[in-house]
DNA sequence: CGCCTTTGACCCGCGC
DNA sequence: GCGCGGGTCAAAGGCG
């Protein structure tokens, strides 16, 4: 897959300009945004509020990966000095699009895909690449809805975005600013 | 050549 | 205790 600048326009119509034929499309995730404290309807889908249980952010939980021996830099069990138990906010969205993957401006890069239950498609992992950018996100879609994406991200950016991509960065950043309360 | 996707294995919490 | 579902890692391959 190639990372085309901005995906919104419809892939039938390649023409090469960064504009958007279709504002409507963006009309319509900004009303997403709109319906985020709004709540209810199609805009937002009810936002996992399972804080992160069982997952923690730094390398403690995602590093217990299987039991090698050799390169365990970190602690390892004995010494279950966990009391961080940083409950990390997940945020979903749901947009109309045909394709699977947003560029929001950042650079991400895809860890994992895996069957969703209920669900003829599967969901997708993705993390930002940043170094020391612990922001991770999964896009999923519908089986229900072939043309809803939903998009969960985790965490916040704490560094400039990379691409600059028209007026969806002010996107961006009012999402930032509604994770943030 | 470097970055990214793919893909199977692995881990963990939870329910039965 | 085992199986399931969800989440992550890492090796290998692909593509610009």
């Amino acid at each position: 897959m190639e990372k085309y600048p901005i995906l919104f326009p419809a892939q039938q119509s390649s023409s090469s300009s960064t504009s958007f034929p279709q504002t409507s499309e963006m009309l319509g995730s900004t009303h997403v945004f709109g319906s985020l404290h709004g709540g209810n309807s199609s805009g937002l889908l009810g936002l996992k509020d399972f804080e992160g249980r069982g997952m923690s952010p730094q390398g403690g939980g995602a590093h217990h990966m299987k039991s090698l021996a050799s390169s365990m830099e970190n602690e390892t069990r004995p010494d279950k000095k966990k009391e961080k138990k940083v409950r990390r906010p997940r945020y979903a969205f749901q947009t109309r699009s045909q394709v699977d993957i947003l560029d929001d401006g950042y650079r991400w890069r895809k860890y994992g895909q895996k069957a969703v239950k209920n669900n003829k498609f599967p969901r997708s992992y993705y993390r930002c690449t940043h170094q020391g950018c612990n922001v991770k996100k999964q896009v999923q879609r519908l089986s229900r809805d072939e043309s809803i994406v939903v998009t969960t991200y985790e965490g916040m950016h704490s560094h400039p975005i990379e691409k600059p991509n028209d007026n969806f960065e002010d996107i961006l950043n009012q999402m930032q600013i509604y994770s943030n309360f």
